[in-house]
DNA sequence: ATGATTATATGAATTTCATGCATTTTCGGG
DNA sequence: CCCGAAAATGCATGAAATTCATATAATCAT
């Protein structure tokens, strides 16, 4: 079975450098029958010379250069596997996965990453938009450290953190009919084109708080991955799409495009970030929620929308 | 200080690839309770959560997972060392520094290593050809396990067998008008230009044991690193060279070469394989020396040489 | 629910092992 | 040949690793 230590091979660097027992023992702060006892009992257990004794002093045999050259190669990595360990110790470094839950987000939580990786070197921020179990199962089957969702699902155990409001608008194109409309009420949608993220439609406000309360829906649905080229459809009149607002406002100066209010009253929204409550010592990780939540970030402000959703249990 | 040892890794690795303790347990030959301190015991030298409870069995932390790579990085080192330093001790491993006091012993040397080197895939050849403090002292010093001399210097501690015996000739070239001669005295060199190796003259038996005796040199002496070289020279007429017969005789096909006895009886020589009595039980090298000394392998006999040669003390 | 089952955790007892001290042996130099 | 410096040796001891017995926790089937 494996016998050959990390400490072994401390010895063996140490006895090399030093040249002696006496020395060398000054050095690892042990007296010089210790280290002749340890060893001989290295020698006898790997059941190889690896000193010879050259006078009054000792030299190694060729398995001891080797062990040597191997202990060069190996104990560096310890000292950096260590000093790394206390880094994810003191919570300097560490991984953080953002589980997003919501597809305009990710516009938003672009601009929160990239100062975060500055203000942490070490931590690696990775990014999943997909889970087996909900964002909330994989959260806690430990997949991913931070949620990113409009439903914060009150559990025991997690902790959710408003970050930003926003306000859900239907965004159409200039030849739109809509464009200048104070705002839009269900029917107005019937004979349109909606252009949405490939999700399930449970998960878009746009039905779950617009059209099926009215018992309404589209003429036709088109999925679309990217914010982009979904955008590029509004502003040629290939259909509508619910956007936030200041998402519509940020691509305002690429493509022409009309923000209208859904409903006389708006639909407000409300980002959650979600996490573990036994994360709550991890530095890295409390300071990516208070960024994120600092005003003056994502600074969409809904100052005149009246009222707020978001569900809880 | 350093205390992420060995063991803590192969138990990382091994609860991680088990998932429980108890099974982990069985592969160390450890009971539970034992890992259960010893995991423990871990975290808290180094200061970091290792494991997460996940109901009745453990999983990694972040850290846990990066200290997992390490392992699965650092213990196949580990494993390997173990088997070369077994190697090591069966002396199926090891670095044979040959050491050459005789320069046209190369052709012969190569000869006798390349055989070699199939038998002993895991043993490395070295050779050397500069010492500081002569081929003997190379010996004691443990800059060289092998010393290919003609002057077995019989001190305590060391051994010398021989290997092989050959006749010192004349090489001349085709327009020599001594190249049919039965043989040849000093004094018919007297007017000769004489290639060597680039040694000191001392060290060439063509003068210790033939032109000084006689109180006779050359007209010229050429110094020549290369037998190739050497040969080309004396093919050509441009010198005489001092070389064994069978060496001669293997560049009989490329080169014009006539070797002429040295003196009626001609110059019999003898090498020698020296080693320290300590390396006795080292297979790789003992089997060098068998190996080496076995009939047919170098097959230059000396039966029309009369006296052998050979200095002892 | 509840008990059976299968984990890990805990604490005291025990064994094992590393270390230090005292001493001897070995080696090199005057 | 003896002295100084270094390694080797043997023994005693204390710390650390391991085990045993048992408690606690979580999952599963009924």
């Amino acid at each position: 079975m494996g016998v050959l230590e990390r400490s072994h091979l401390i010895i063996i660097q140490e006895v090399a450098r030093e040249g002696s027992l006496t020395a060398a023992g000054m050095r690892l702060n042990l007296t010089q029958p210790a280290l002749s006892h340890a060893i001989r009992k290295i020698e006898n257990q790997l059941g190889v010379k690896i000193w010879r004794r050259e006078g009054r002093s000792l030299a190694l045999t060729q398995a001891g250069e080797w062990l040597l050259s191997l202990a060069n190669r190996l104990l560096p990595q310890f000292e950096l596997a260590e000093s790394r360990l206390e880094q994810f110790g003191n919570g300097e470094r560490g991984a953080l996965r953002i589980g997003m839950e919501c597809h305009p987000c990710y516009q938003w939580l672009l601009k929160v990453v990239s100062p975060y990786l500055e203000r942490w070197p070490k931590v690696d921020v990775d990014v999943r938009q997909k889970f087996q179990f909900g964002g909330i199962g994989a959260l806690f089957s430990n997949e991913i450290d931070v949620l990113v969702t409009p439903d914060p699902l009150y559990k025991p155990g997690l902790k959710f953190t408003p970050v930003f409001d926003y306000e859900l608008v239907l965004v159409v194109g200039p030849e739109h009919p809509l464009r200048d409309a104070r705002f839009v009420v269900p029917e107005q949608l019937a004979g349109e084109t909606l252009i949405t993220y490939p999700v399930p439609s449970e998960r878009l406000d746009i039905y779950t708080q617009f059209l099926q309360p009215a018992g309404i829906g589209p003429r036709q649905q088109k999925q679309i991955e990217t914010t982009d080229i979904m955008l590029v459809m509004v502003a040629h009149g290939r259909g509508v799409a619910a956007l936030p607002r200041w998402l519509a406002e940020e691509y305002a100066d690429r493509f022409e495009l009309y923000p209208v209010k859904l409903g006389r009253k708006g639909i407000a929204k409300q980002i959650f970030l979600g996490r573990r409550e036994t994360d709550e010592e991890i530095h890295y990780l409390r300071d990516f929620i208070a960024f994120a939540a600092s005003p003056g970030l994502a600074g969409q402000g809904v100052a005149d929308v009246e009222s707020r959703a978001g569900r809880s249990g």
